[in-house]
DNA sequence: CTTTATGGTGGAAGGGCTTTCAAAAGTAGT
DNA sequence: ACTACTTTTGAAAGCCCTTCCACCATAAAG
């Protein structure tokens, strides 16, 4: 029923593979000609099959996304920057949404059908290492984004960098109590916060209270969820400790959490107690929080860039490259009035 | 490189047919040979080449999605049920995030493309005729979620029952003097909820004054915007209308807006107006906001289901099924007390 | 002990494309 | 006008699978 390049060669009166040639821009093929099988090919409206062109040119030009699908913003924003930079390359994306790490291992495993697609892209989830070695052995392109293997290219957020230029900040509006609200220490992007808020405190003269760091204790999300903020500040409520006059969050949901438990005591920020958090969620905005942005959109469109460079070059070294994320400043850290 | 059918009837010794019909499952294969051919397989760790199965079977296993990529929670969840539907079935699903209706007719356009997949979902985005007709001469399954065409099954969320529960809501707390703010009356869910708005007040023996239903002058999104609800809100301030006692607004982020222009006036919510929108999206959970479910994951679940029928049987009629949202009470409306 | 079913099997024929290869046509040099 | 190239072109081979058809065994029936 389709039309295929037969059906052009026949009308246009000329050979399959000099169809295929004008179709893909090949050299070598007469003005007259090319023109002609054009004209055929629009006449008939020929559309070429996806599959047998895969199937022969043995690429298809198609992508694997596995993402998370419970920290819903972030990945929306880095898809955007994904798919754009897909669509101008021609490619295709399938989309992977795991709600926990073992169903990412799955699909990681899954995509691994050689000639299903040309790469896949990890976002935020942990590669085991054996599944690494599945991924070296057959030899399939993999990005990771906001996560890390030292075997793979891999694009990630400063979290160093952002918590020192969030803790400047609140040092810089004259606080010099300052806590953190951390999320599970188990969790790399948590960890890296909690240290880079220590040295900035430590290298800025501040004393470290121990008692005003608080990293959760519960499971879901890894501690970035906004239980576990509010969950915190109770803590500290709890145990009777006096508040310090500011918070250094490790996450947007976290912050807005901490806001109500410290609401509930009569706290109000930023008067009470000032509050900087990481992430810049859509809720963030809503809620005026002081947050670390990460540039999630160029996130995207990089790791698709990386992926065709190494589908390009299967052999280049491999990369690591960090983003730096920006402070925005809301009315949470005080900075601004309402 | 890869293993292919050929490899494994070699070590089999058997034919490549034979090969092909134990990894299909066909009948007529002795236990014997089904378990030589297994173990080879096993053994050699095949993979099926799915672009070369594609083109014999001539069906792809894969789905293609359009959605809209602004309104980000409602489709995160609704592609939580399509995905979680089409993994069960072996499906495939190719993402198209539009953000804008031309985006989304390019994109419907292209994946045009006969072979590449077996169907199409279309989420709440509208279908021009010119493209129908497209979808109906080229014989494709689509499927459309959130929006309509006579021509396809389609998924709806029944507008005309949840604004109904909702406004009855508002009545049996006892309100008497109802507004509404509305999205842009162009859209159609926005137009449907309020002509059933109307309905239900006048029912109800309830005086409609049309002062304080307001239609949404703004763009973006359609008027499904915080500012949207905002801006609503402030121009009754400046027409010095006396507010009413309850809102049922058509959104939960202009919900949002509304409860903020109300602050900024010194209205509390509920305590001054009570306010009932629609969606319950993630945000709403955070505000408080009483509003109308929409069954999200089941929606996505259907869609699928649809389509898998659709695509064995595409001269089946076409269907249409609704969806009622349910009446999920927090405190915006007053009911509950914090 | 033939005949007729019937399950089991091998392999060719596609499916629609890219690419290689060799032949045909064109160009230039002499 | 003839040789020596270079371009252009048609067609076959291959990508890996499913499916159809013909054939071979058996087993059941006569």
């Amino acid at each position: 029923m389709a039309v295929t390049i037969y059906d052009i060669a026949r009308e246009a009166k000329v050979g399959i593979g000099t169809v295929s040639r004008v179709l893909n821009n090949s050299a070598n093929v007469t003005r007259q000609t090319r023109d002609r099988v054009l004209t055929v090919a629009a006449k008939l409206n020929y559309q070429p099959h996806a599959f047998a062109q895969a199937l022969a040119r043995k690429r298809s030009s198609t992508l694997n996304a596995i993402i998370p699908f419970f920290s819903n913003y972030f990945f929306i924003q880095v898809l955007q920057g994904v798919q754009e930079t897909l669509i101008a390359h021609g490619f295709d994306l399938i989309i992977h949404g795991a709600n926990t790490q073992e169903q990412a291992e799955e699909y990681l495993l899954h995509s691994t059908r050689k000639g299903r697609v040309d790469g896949t892209m990890l976002f935020s989830l942990g590669l085991p290492d054996h599944v690494a070695q599945e991924y070296v052995k057959k030899d399939i392109p993999l990005i990771l984004v906001d996560t890390f293997h030292p075997m793979f290219d891999s694009i990630r957020v400063d979290n160093i960098e952002g918590a020192k230029r969030a803790t400047k900040h609140l040092i810089s509006l004259g606080h010099t109590s300052i806590g953190m609200i951390n999320a599970k220490e188990k969790s790399v992007p948590a960890r890296e916060r909690l240290m880079s808020f220590k040295e900035t405190l430590q290298s800025s003269g501040i004393v470290i209270f121990d008692e005003i760091i608080v990293n959760s204790t519960l499971d879901k999300d890894d501690g970035f969820s906004r239980e576990s903020g509010y969950e915190a500040v109770q803590e500290l409520f709890r145990r009777n400790i006096k508040m310090p006059s500011a918070f250094f969050v490790s996450s947007d949901i976290q912050a807005i959490g901490v806001i109500a438990a410290l609401q509930e005591h009569n706290f109000s920020v930023p008067d009470d107690v000032a509050i900087v958090s990481f992430d810049d969620i859509e809720l963030a905005k809503y809620f005026e929080l002081t947050t670390m942005r990460q540039p999630m959109f160029a996130m995207g469109e990089l790791a698709v860039k990386k992926m065709l460079e190494r589908i390009e070059k299967p052999s280049a070294p491999v990369s690591s490259i960090n983003f730096t994320p920006d402070l925005i400043i809301r009315s949470s850290c005080g900075a601004k009035k309402i």
